[in-house]
DNA sequence: CTGGGGTCCT
DNA sequence: AGGACCC
């Protein structure tokens, strides 16, 4: 959970904060105006300290942003103290294998210090208690609600591990700060030197926003202990960096805020290259290699000669991460990318023990695929062989087919991945020698939604639950020519993503033959198709074509029970779709500039199909309900809202009956007032704005809810992708312009799995 | 004697 | 497939 023990001991040094640049840096009214503005206007002066001069040193942000970092107290030792009351006041240990990962503050208190051997807690503390942390189910159910609570605040959430979130306020800052007056306002909790004199403090408005952010992270504080009985610390500050690092100045339930003023003196508090975070292991090393053993060394070292060993991009990083200065935005990332689950031991050493262990954590990877609700792609298995002096792990990985769980079999299935699992297994070792093996681990990665893509997703977005059954939606790739079906995947490949990412001109053809239907072994009707098509424009370093379908299966068949959404709002608000596009919009302005600018060249084409094709046993006999029906009943089966099952149901005790709080109930409230705006269909079908791309005559043949909902969202769009301009514009904030646009479209838009996951799971 | 997860980049 | 980073 924590840093290594080696780099533990941390010294605070060089307290001194003396010189303070007196740079007039005011900037005109930053305060009150809509959004970030006039960039040129935010830069951050050019310290005294000569060094800091170098350009790529500076932040293009300055102080517009407001960051909150929220860390949870030793988040696994709370949980089960949540889980058992009787820990609080004992010195607890959470055990994983030989090692205390983390203690409560009882065991801290008696010298039990994180990451250290179980022998030598006990030595420290002999009436230890020790509970296993080895499950990591209870941990990862809860981080997610807490990452759920916090998303009620502010779209903006971004998890890093299981215990801590970021947070971007400003526009929350911003809208309360319009409201408020701002001269009665003081910062809640600590603030960094606050004792201080400061002659020459920030004109640009940074401090009450700053302000208004601790009192934000207050409130969020309050909510996670009233909700789920956690306590947590939080920093304010204005990046990312920052509010991490500054939060940690006051431990355990408490929170900091840093004032701009202060930034460079408390950066010169860290001295030790491993307290700054994206500094690593071997960073570090190959700095001390370098003759550079400190940040103090650090931090006046030229751009360039960071460059040769790490390159330019790298290097620079670490120079400003070294200055405090880190103008990476708060992403939110969605559900989890991968799903892993992995087991160590002293050795298994025989095919059956290994079968066995592999079993187990597929086992688990079944009900966590389950519930998550999308499937997997890509099996990867890892190991770490037995070597003494030696941690290092190898993997290998493999396409699987995802008819497999199409199924509900989970026997067979897990039967078919476990066969799979073997295979990976005899790419590493010979299993027929003798082997010796510590730690075996099985991830499943490329997870896609039933739904894959674009538009699709609205039709599950008015009731912000899942439709359970009826439709069933399958991303397709490359088809079987021969059985109809498509087979989107054959274990001997890759992934899927290579199919959809790099496609070879031939999908050109599976497309149209798609298309004609001549693929699926007889002709289907006309009005059993509805096709929407939209060819991918291609990057200029390729000239195929792109392209890949979502087919709707018409089912009977009702999902398993149980899928439970990653980070779906609490509150049955339905502004979560305003929200998560509202991130999507700055998510966007960061990474990929020239999105902006082409808009729907990002989505892949679309499309929609009633298959009359199904899987053996899967489907009904008569796929003849048209897809129509299909959404509407789906709809209707939504629309009755599964039993809401609350925060407060699984929080153990601390039944304070808090309400959110006043000001955030507001909030969803104002949210909702904003978002509902039905969009009523235009009866004149020559009139409506679509997409250049995609073909009107397809569109015009569309059911018209689907052509309401597709209407929303590419208005949706067309806001998001103004608001990208409008930020692209004001802050040249581009860090990784250059991505080839082959790995770009690989790239699943995190944007795209946060609508549509969150509405066809529950 | 070194968890059990995750992320992204190359 | 591996390596870096994070917790």
């Amino acid at each position: 959970m924590e840093r290594r023990w080696e780099e533990e001991q941390n010294d605070i040094g060089g307290e001194d904060p003396e010189e303070e640049d007196d740079v007039d840096w005011r900037m005109p009214s930053a305060l009150g105006s809509p959004s970030i503005k006039a960039p040129s206007m935010l830069i951050q002066p050019s310290s005294s300290i000569a060094h800091r001069s170098e350009t790529c040193l500076q932040s293009k942000l300055g102080h517009s942003r407001t960051i909150v970092h929220i860390d949870l107290d030793c988040f696994y030792a709370q949980v089960e103290m949540l889980r058992n009351p009787t820990l609080r006041d004992k010195p607890l240990g959470i055990q994983q294998k030989n090692i205390v990962v983390t203690t409560n503050y009882v065991a801290r208190a008696r010298g039990v210090s994180k990451l250290s051997y179980i022998k030598e807690a006990l030595i420290k503390c002999p009436d230890l208690v020790l509970v296993s942390g080895e499950d990591l189910t209870n941990y990862r159910e809860t981080s997610t609600k807490v990452t759920e609570l916090l998303e009620q605040f502010c779209p903006l959430v971004e998890r890093l591990g299981f215990d801590e979130n970021f947070m971007d306020v400003t526009k929350l800052v911003e809208s309360r700060l319009t409201s408020t007056d701002s001269k009665k306002l003081v910062h809640i909790g600590h603030s960094y030197e606050s004792d201080a004199q400061i002659a020459t403090q920030c004109q640009c408005g940074c401090r009450d926003r700053l302000t208004m952010g601790s009192h934000i992270a207050k409130e969020m504080r309050d909510t996670l202990k009233s909700k789920l009985g956690l306590t947590s610390c939080a920093g304010v500050a204005t990046n990312k960096l920052l509010a991490k690092l500054v939060g940690a100045h006051h431990k355990p339930n408490d929170q900091t805020v840093l004032f701009s003023e202060w930034t460079d003196s408390f950066m010169q508090t860290f001295t030790k290259l491993r307290q700054i975070p994206g500094i690593g292991h071997s960073s570090g090393k190959k700095l001390k290699g370098m003759g550079i053993q400190n940040l103090e060394e650090l931090r006046p070292t030229p751009v360039s000669t960071l460059a040769d060993q790490f390159g330019k991009q790298q290097a620079e990083t670490m120079l400003r991460l070294a200055h405090g200065v880190d103008d990476t935005p708060v992403v939110s990332k969605g559900p989890p990318q991968s799903l892993s689950d992995e087991d160590s031991f002293k050795k298994v050493g025989t095919l059956p023990a290994a079968k066995e262990m592999m079993t187990g954590l597929i086992k688990n990877l079944i009900k966590r695929l389950r519930s998550d609700g999308r499937i997997p792609y890509t099996m990867r298995l890892t190991v770490r062989k037995y070597v003494p002096g030696s941690w290092h792990r190898e993997s290998r990985q493999t396409g699987i087919s995802p008819n497999l769980f199409q199924k509900h079999d989970d026997a067979s299935l897990l039967e078919q991945l476990l066969e799979v699992a073997v295979g990976l297994l005899q790419k590493l070792i010979d299993t027929n020698r003798p082997f010796h093996l510590t730690l075996i681990n099985i991830c499943f990665t490329n997870l896609r939604s039933k739904v894959t893509k674009g538009a699709i997703d609205s039709f599950f977005s008015k009731p912000a639950v899942k439709p359970k059954g009826l439709v069933t939606l399958q991303s397709q790739g490359m088809c079987d020519g021969k059985t109809g079906e498509m087979e989107v995947h054959s274990s001997k490949d890759d992934s899927i993503a290579n199919e959809l990412g790099d496609l070879p001109a031939a999908n050109t053809e599976v497309v149209d033959k798609m298309h004609f239907g001549t693929v699926s072994g007889h002709k289907p009707r006309e009005e059993e198709r509805y096709v929407i098509k939209h060819k991918q424009k291609q990057p200029s370093s390729s000239g195929s074509v792109a392209s890949f379908r979502t087919s709707v299966n018409v089912t009977g068949k009702v999902e398993a029970e149980g899928s439970k959404s990653f980070f779906k709002k609490l509150g049955s608000s339905p502004s979560n779709k305003s929200k998560s596009l509202s991130c999507r919009g700055e998510l966007g302005t960061a990474r990929k500039p020239e999105s902006v600018a082409t808009g729907l060249r990002e989505q892949s084409s679309w499309t929609v199909d009633t298959a009359r094709d199904a899987p053996e046993g899967e489907f009904d006999e008569d796929n003849s309900l048209l897809l129509e029906e299909a959404i509407r009943s789906s709809q209707n089966v939504a629309l009755k809202q599964p039993s809401k099952r609350t925060l407060e149901e699984s929080s153990s005790h601390d039944t304070t009956e808090c309400s959110v709080d006043d000001s955030l109930a507001k909030r969803l409230k104002n949210d909702s007032d904003h978002e509902t705006k039905p969009t009523t269909i235009k009866q004149n079908m020559e009139e409506i704005e679509i997409p250049p791309d995609i073909d009107r005559s397809v569109f015009n043949v569309l059911p018209s809810n689907m052509k309401e909902e597709l209407i929303a969202d590419w208005e949706r769009e067309k806001r998001r992708r103004e608001d990208e301009c409008l930020l692209a514009s004001s802050s040249q904030n581009l860090p990784k312009n250059k991505k080839s646009s082959s790995s770009a479209k690989k790239k699943q838009l995190p944007a795209v799995r946060n609508t549509i996951t969150k509405y066809f799971k529950h």
